[in-house]
DNA sequence: TCTTAAACGAGACGGTACGTCTGGTCTTGAA
DNA sequence: TTCAAGACCAGACGTACCGTCTCGTTTAAGA
């Protein structure tokens, strides 16, 4: 592809390139045939680029899409600060992670395919989950000494609930008001932890 | 396969002995090899059937697991009872539903293959949420007016919270301590929605 | 069939309008899809007719072509006259036979599929040519004896060449001047056997 | 398949080897199971290649056929000689071509399938008779301005004479004495258009 | 008249072959 | 060494037809 624009750049290295090439047309795809309808031929062909090139970066179509709708870095998602504030934000940042159009198509696909790939499960529940969850455990054991919180809330619990609710509402039955949807969502989890 | 065992009895009209056969062998595979890993092959070699007798019933395969997991009737979920009651069943029953084995393993396949099959969609969303949505704004309503329950709960968003929690704890992360994940979602969730 | 037009005649005899229909739609079936395309669902929906009825008569395509296109009742073929009249009547008949266009289609599917028949092919061999074969070589052997055919014509040859040659002129050059053919053909043969 | 035993020799081109394994496992077929019985199926697991490996060279198992019988260059088959060695000539190369156990299988089933493809139907005729109709005509006008040859006889129709008597002795009455029909054939027509 | 038996249309059954597609691996030749 | 191009094997896909079977009805022939 790089090679129709102009000529070849690198040698021996792989090419940025086509890396960005192909978890473009990933995203590309994810939102004009659905997850289920991309193969790595169409990704391949989409990108512009040979289908070993797609297969010399990822083994196989679960990878791609993860890395194309989740980016490598995750910033920090914890921050040590009052309950109400931290759970809104987990709320809201869920919320928009998973009203994004690529995601919501991406997401059902990847908990189904996720599921024959151990290594992949765990690299994505950690780095969805496994970061906020210790923060979050943390937040409720101060909150809780503090009183604001009612002993015994379980964050395992309330980021499964949290993130669960989030995508069936947009994955799902596709909500389409996500401010809403955010809105009541921290309304009932406040209330459900707060004593 | 009912040949094998006994003469035929029916001509033109179809063999329910076939259709059991196909739907206890994808409930078996499911278990044993993966909702992804099964094939329209394997199902009917399973369940010692010829591959048209599958197509003869249904077109592909989500639609196949679909009536395999969730049996077309569905009894009653509702019921005019109190608030508290009402919510603890449901949770119960949501966990005890996601929690089977099979659903399990089928649960982030349907939601993957779904997407693509419209009429299958709303058939799901219909049978599994829609029939408890009703039972269950009422219920909500009632209690309002009666002061056990904080205005503004949205029947929709309660039930995509049951119901996602109950996926992503069960299917994604895999909990095994189905008493003890009820019991903290019924919780989390009643003093969420109760004055 | 007989069905629709009227009330059914034949209880436990097998009815002889089914057995005209089907015959009647696989001569049609043959000038306008072709041998190939042929199939025994094609032939019992042409004749408005259950497959098992077919089945119960005969037991593959190329049966039913066969009788359908080659009538059980073949005349006599021979007759005791000149050498000359009775190559020149062969001739003829063979060009006529093989010309009519059921004929032409059907013969190279014929060929082909026989081979797997023994007794079918058997049958077609003996009812086409044994017959005229016994009678030429009398007559020829008669005119040898005479001095009006030269000696060590084998009959077995003539014929295989008089057929062979309506054969590929008409179902493979599809040669559409039959008379020509007939009087060249004639011609060929009648010096080739001639003293 | 060259894959087991040696190195593979080519990239973006096909491998000829692959080829020449399809072709050699179809004409083994062909006396082995016969044309009917021949499936791509069968080919592709006979050459050990896989079926889109066949597919991508031809389309149909008449193709593949042809080209197992008959290898795309016959040499030159006409010459400019005196019409009695030309004719003997033609009638022992049929007789050679048609006797051949492959051949002998193929041509009926050729004959049958290449009913339903123009293109191929063109090409056969072609490369078996065309080449030889004009040098043979072209020798009998000589010969008939020689006086050595009777005027009116048709190259086509000699051809088809010819032709067909060998198709019909060989792969339908299955004669075994090719040398016997040979020479029978050759004093036939020779004695049917000389003066 | 009543019973029996066979043929009827319809269509499901287990199979098999079709031709297409995808997945992943490999090799070539250019850069 | 990477890249594009594309051939390779393997095997799933969904369709069509095969030949067999059972169904429930209709009808002729025999009791």
């Amino acid at each position: 592809m790089a090679r129709g624009s102009t000529t070849h750049k690198l040698g021996p290295h792989q090419d940025p390139a086509v890396d960005a090439a192909i978890l473009s047309a990933t995203r590309r795809l994810l939102v004009e045939v659905g997850y289920s309808d991309i193969t790595i031929n169409s990704i391949a062909a989409a990108a512009g680029v040979g289908r070993p090139a797609v297969y010399r970066r990822w083994p196989a179509k679960v990878h791609i899409v993860h890395e194309a709708v989740f980016p490598p870095l995750t910033a920090e998602w914890v921050s040590d600060d009052q309950v109400e504030n931290e759970v809104r934000r987990l709320v809201f940042g869920a919320v928009a992670l998973f009203g994004d159009p690529v995601t919501r198509e991406a997401v059902p696909g990847l908990m189904c395919d996720m599921r024959s790939d151990p290594a992949l499960k765990k690299v994505l529940a950690e780095r969805l989950l496994a970061g906020a969850r210790e923060g979050l455990a943390q937040t409720l054991a101060d909150g809780a000494r503090a009183g604001q919180v009612r002993p015994g809330i379980d964050a395992g619990t309330l980021l499964d609930t949290l993130a669960g609710a989030a995508i069936v509402a947009l994955s799902i039955r596709e909500v389409d008001d996500l401010e809403r949807l955010a809105t009541s969502l921290t309304d009932l989890l406040l209330h459900g932890i707060l004593a």
